[in-house]
RNA sequence: UGGGGUGUCGCCAAGCGGUAAGGCACAAGGUUUUGAUCCUUGCAUGCGGAGGUUCGAAUCCUCCCACCCCAACCA
């Protein structure tokens, strides 16, 4: 796995662990587990993919198996070669290895059209010419049985011409099907008799112009889990009504391998969106910038707000596998991230909305090196320097001229520590015409470096930066893209429930020395106010640019909410 | 309305006939030069409901209720 490894997980074992041990007990599948992780390459990861590669290739490992990356890639129209690389990237990026084993459904357009043939064959499939419409009507509904197609007892010796001539270009796409023959008055809709494979001239991302007949998933998934020896079909619940499907493919072949399929629920997080379908409108329609845009749930926007994979994976195992639909809450997501970031991230300071201050006891040039620790508990992480001056900033979110009830920080008249600096005191407050601070006369007790101050208690503790040598950054503030906590189980439209402080940027901000050279992606706690990352689009030396990651827990601002 | 699933704390989730794990959230304390981290404590006489079986039921049986999925030549 890349990156750290910090958060352990714990993970209880889940229905599908079970099943599995029990299969090894006896011996199924020569002892031998093999999963796979198999995206359609019409669109970007995001975390609920995440929990499948998390399950897929986590499982295969505590079993000493395999997990094959499968591209299910059966549907030309929706997908593309740019989804196929970013789909890998994440994966890599998430911390797995499929090793040499990436397949691509296409891989086996060549003997899933043999397979055709041998159903045919068998009389366990036909060719027919109903058009949509048609074969809609006679599906039946819900409640009420279908109709053969006329064209269902079609000899086999025409069958397989038809069939021949399908792949061979002589239709109009849609002209024909291929359907399986199983029975058309079955409760389960999947069984009457689907739709195997159609007609449709489309260039291929994989093969080309090579085909003009395409197979569905349906045929398709069972026929590749088969052929690269899967045993454990992970897949979510809404294929549960498809597994007679899957098994009756493989029953009528000719094929020694029959993996076995399980649902698990797919992952819902409230505060935003997981549809596919939505993740790309938001983006077709600039809601969002990108795919990429940190406030996303890709495990691009992820990656690029800060997360790390192992938290990502540690939430993973948190919300554990079952069937039952749910919503975990994203304070969950939010608490993995804050336990990894907190281990792994170096501290330094940085201020958001700089005011000035000037310290009116000190010589004009006084220098204080200081050398500050990384990490409060991790030694190893090592230290940086910061030089205290005349000038410094604080955050004007840490001055208050009338201060509400419980207020630490500081006030007119009143003390405040400086981070790893001393206690000063605010003796004048200088405001612009409007009556807007604009700048703080303070004094420093120089008794009060690297100890406490002499007879009296200072509660508060402020983050500073030196004025003339820190660094000017842009930072993004990001909040939840949507203030509603189910979006898209509300009446209306999702989009109405964007928040519109999901994203604000401050410039002017200004950063401790040793943030000059911070490398994109590099992430780091700027203390007091949250996890910080620096923007791996965006950012350069000239124009650094960080992104908030997650706040800090924040006691306080959730006292005065 | 037919079929397939699921219901255990505000949110996830263990539990597999022997008397309700854990995490998140929340609350109250303690430590702290980050209102962070960390630590301690509290938080389901109750397992969708009603009956039944049993010495004993969240676990077994019966009926009922709620919610999710399925009528693409999508996956």
């Amino acid at each position: 796995m890349s990156e750290s490894d910090s958060t352990s997980s714990t993970s209880p074992s889940n229905f599908i662990q079970q099943i599995i041990r029990e299969d090894l007990e006896n011996n199924k599948n020569e002892g031998r587990v093999q999963t796979r992780f198999p995206p359609e390459p019409n669109g970007y990861l995001h975390i609920g993919h995440a929990k499948s590669i998390c399950l897929n290739f986590g499982t295969a490992s505590e079993f000493s198996g395999l997990c094959n990356l499968r591209f299910d890639d059966t549907n030309p129209e929706k997908e593309d070669l740019e989804y196929v690389d970013s789909i890998k990237e994440s994966i890599r990026w998430l911390g797995f290895d499929w090793e040499d084993r990436e397949y691509y459904a296409s891989n086996y357009f060549d003997q899933l059209y043999d397979f055709g043939v041998e159903l045919i064959n068998k009389g366990k499939a036909y060719v027919c010419s109903l058009t949509q419409d048609e074969a809609r009507q006679f599906r039946g509904t819900l409640t009420e049985p279908g109709k053969n197609s006329p064209e269902r007892e079609r000899s086999i010796a025409e069958n397989l011409e038809l069939f021949a001539r399908m792949k061979a270009g002589d239709f109009e796409d849609g002209a024909y099907t291929l359907r399986a023959k199983i029975n058309m008055q079955s409760p389960n809709m999947n069984m009457r008799d689907p739709v195997l494979y159609r007609i449709r001239r489309l260039h291929h991302h994989q093969t080309g112009d090579k085909w003009c007949i395409y197979p569905m998933y349906d045929y398709t998934h069972c026929i590749s889990d088969a052929l690269e020896n899967i045993t454990h079909s992970l897949c979510t619940l809404e294929f549960e009504d498809h597994r007679p499907l899957y098994d009756w493919v493989l029953d009528q072949l000719d094929i020694a391998s029959h993996p076995q399929q399980i649902e698990f629920a797919r992952l819902n997080i409230n505060y935003t969106v997981m549809s596919k379908r939505k993740l790309k409108q938001l983006v077709d329609e600039n809601l969002v910038n990108g795919w990429d845009d940190p406030r996303m749930p890709t495990l691009d926007g992820m990656r690029r707000r800060g997360y790390t994979p192992g938290s990502i994976r540690n939430f993973c195992d948190m919300v554990g596998v079952t069937k039952s639909n749910s919503v975990v809450d994203v304070g969950m997501l939010e608490h993995s991230l804050r336990d990894d970031l907190d281990k792994t991230s170096p501290r330094a300071m940085c201020v958001l909305r700089p005011l000035k201050v000037v310290i009116v006891n000190v010589e004009e040039g006084h220098k204080d090196e200081l050398i500050l620790s990384r990490h409060p508990k991790d030694e190893e992480m090592g230290e940086r320097k910061i030089s205290f001056s005349k000038t410094i900033y604080i955050d004007h979110a840490d001055f208050e001229e009338v201060p509400p009830p419980g207020f630490k920080r500081l006030i007119p008249g009143g003390e405040v520590r400086l981070r790893g600096c001393y206690v000063i005191k605010c003796e004048e407050v200088i405001k612009d015409s409007a009556g807007k601070v604009v700048e703080l006369r303070c004094s420093i007790d120089a008794a009060t470096l690297g100890a406490k101050p002499e007879g009296r208690k200072v509660k508060g503790v402020v983050h500073w930066v030196p004025a003339e040598e820190s660094v000017e950054v842009e930072i993004r503030l990001y909040d939840r893209l949507f203030n509603h906590e189910a979006p898209d189980a509300t009446d209306g439209d999702y989009r109405d429930f964007i928040n519109p402080d999901s994203l604000e940027v401050l410039t002017g901000c200004r950063a401790e020395p040793s943030l000059r050279d911070a490398l994109p992606e590099e992430r780091f706690q700027f203390e007091r106010e949250g996890y910080f990352c620096v923007d791996r689009i965006n950012s350069t030396k000239e124009h650094p640019v960080f992104n908030l990651t997650v706040g800090l827990r924040d006691t306080w601002a959730k006292q005065n909410r």
